[in-house]
DNA sequence: TTGTAAGCGTTATCAG
DNA sequence: CTGATAACGCTTACAA
């Protein structure tokens, strides 16, 4: 148990120098396989040495000679997005308990080229890509890196994701049960699969129902509060719905304020519906009716199938299978009004 | 501008052959020291030979020789938490403007210890630690390591802070101004500094009025939404305060949460005060008052710091001022209601 | 089973 | 100013 008194740090050199063996015979006991063929008491001699002195192997030196760096890159939009700091969570968990670092890359601080141009530089074993928009990439953006896509089914990349049309589905079933029939939609300008995928599946539900989304109650604006605000702002100006579905909580959240301030009493006046069930959507008033998206899940599914994808274990995660989402009914939605006619 | 076409990547060597120069001295050119001595002309065939080749240089390798990871390490207590969300933000901006990649690590995926030996691992350039109480660190868990203290002012270490006491004091202010004598507190169960600053200002204001608060009034609960929510049902099972302000704004809300359950209106009943002034602060109803903390700010000063400390560059952040922090009045908090004894 | 030699892609030190 | 030559710390053939 010799501190690492000297500066220098402790090496496979000095390992191998203190039980009396070559240098590579310490590497190949002390490195990644542990079934490696080199005598029993040697290996011994070889542990006790390295936990003698402490030794803790170099990741750099491992990398450039393994052309790995054991770190995986999450590029996102945005974390501060509570949903987004679900995924991330979930994959940094998963991550740290393969042995791979993460390397957070928000898009607020750079373009995803921009990282990737980084993360290819640092010999990135893989990336793990959310809401990014893969398919608006130059094509070749992405080859020659290992990638999981989280959220957006793809044919030329594996990923994970949720099963966003149901989610819209689900939002119709809901309210359309509540008896609206007077729809809205609240969704982000950006054109992200799984939200496109929600409102695809909210309009499908309508029509079913014999309903149909009227283009003046579709309102496009940033995937944030103050988005949700504005649109819902818009919406509330001439013949507003009785129920709006948005895409995500952060929008609802916004929508609901904006109701709140023009006066409007949730559920009585208006309902609304989310969709993320961040836990943020709980503490809200109303309390926010939302569609749960199991966000650490994942991040988490997604981490281990990139993990698998690099070490070409044999295919454990089913990538195709959509994560089920369920509808989650608080206090922001209620039967619908009686029609201004029967007043 | 040949592609690479070849599976191969490119190298100096390639380009030192294209350049018809010997590598080290394509490396000269190439590195970082762009005021090398080597003539105009032959840094400029270099130069176009990486050009033309598209070199792109292997930061591992660089890393091993120099070494240098170019990376900072982020050491955060939870992502989730908003307010953490926008000091990483913060941070990573400032570390990607500088050529640094960042390795997020949230205390929910390993422990500090854990974290900051995978850092070491990787030669980490330099290491910044939110909230995780370093003082309770074993003494040499950060030797060797370029450490930035967050929030958590020390003498063994640099940091950048705000001014928590100040933030405790304003709340108190808050309150004194609207006449309320029968006050909360609710923090945190674990020992972090710039809490216990906030708490410390918070009592010394009071206690210049004359006041005191009741051990009885003070109750610590883990730092989150649901830790608020049962901190503040203990305080309104007995002689309940007119006031109370909460560490932090996801605490804060979560006791708004509880209050509402219980039946009492803000702030006719009770008044509630938060600190960071989160996002959601204005989300919720009725919006919270409270301090506002300049998290993006800290962070990105912080990282500013902690390269000016690895790149030995003059110090120029002020790493000794406090941030400032300043006073929100919202919808939370109001004049007190009138003693009971007056009805 | 083990040691020798070579290499990963850079940077750094020195001669010339 | 330039070009050998030697690190950096580890892995991986290939011999012995």
């Amino acid at each position: 148990m010799v501190p690492p008194i000297s500066g220098r740090r402790v090496t496979v050199h000095d390992v191998a120098a203190r039980a009396g063996v070559s240098q590579p015979t310490a590497s190949l006991v002390l490195s990644q396989h542990p079934r490696a063929r080199v005598a029993a008491a040697t290996r011994q001699r070889v542990l006790d040495a390295a936990a003698d002195l402490g030794y803790k192997p170099n990741v750099v030196a491992r990398s450039l000679a393994r052309r790995r760096s054991f770190a995986l890159g999450v590029i996102v939009p945005d974390v501060r997005n509570p949903f987004v700091a679900d995924v991330v969570t979930g994959a940094q968990r998963v991550a740290a308990e393969a042995g791979y670092a993460v390397l957070l890359c928000d898009q607020s601080a750079r373009t995803v080229m921009q990282h990737l141009e980084t993360l290819r530089a640092r010999q990135i074993d893989g990336v793990l890509l959310d809401a990014v928009g893969a398919a608006s990439l130059p094509p070749d953006a992405l080859t020659g890196v290992n990638v999981v896509l989280i959220d957006e089914p793809s044919e030329r990349w594996p990923g994970i994701a949720t099963d966003a049309i149901a989610a819209g589905r689900l939002a119709a079933e809901h309210l359309l049960a509540l008896e609206h029939r007077e729809l809205g939609y609240i969704g982000p300008a950006s054109d992200v699969h799984a939200f496109r995928m929600r409102e695809r599946g909210f309009v499908m539900r309508l029509r079913e129902a014999g309903l149909s989304l009227a283009s003046h109650r579709l309102r496009r604006a940033s995937a944030t509060v103050t988005g949700g605000r504005d649109a819902m702002r818009q919406l509330l100006v001439s013949a507003p719905p009785t129920a709006v579905f948005c895409a995500n909580d952060l929008m609802a959240i916004g929508a609901v304020k904006q109701c709140l301030t023009a006066g409007l009493h949730l559920p009585a006046d208006i309902s609304l519906v989310g969709c993320d069930d961040i836990e943020l959507a709980r503490y809200v008033t109303p309390e926010l009716s939302t569609v749960a998206i199991p966000a650490r899940e994942l991040g988490a599914r997604a981490a281990r199938l990139l993990v698998q994808l690099i070490e070409q274990t044999p295919q454990r995660v089913n990538a195709t299978r959509l994560l089920p989402v369920r509808f989650i009914a608080r206090g922001s939605s209620g039967v619908a009004p009686s029609p201004r006619v029967a007043s």
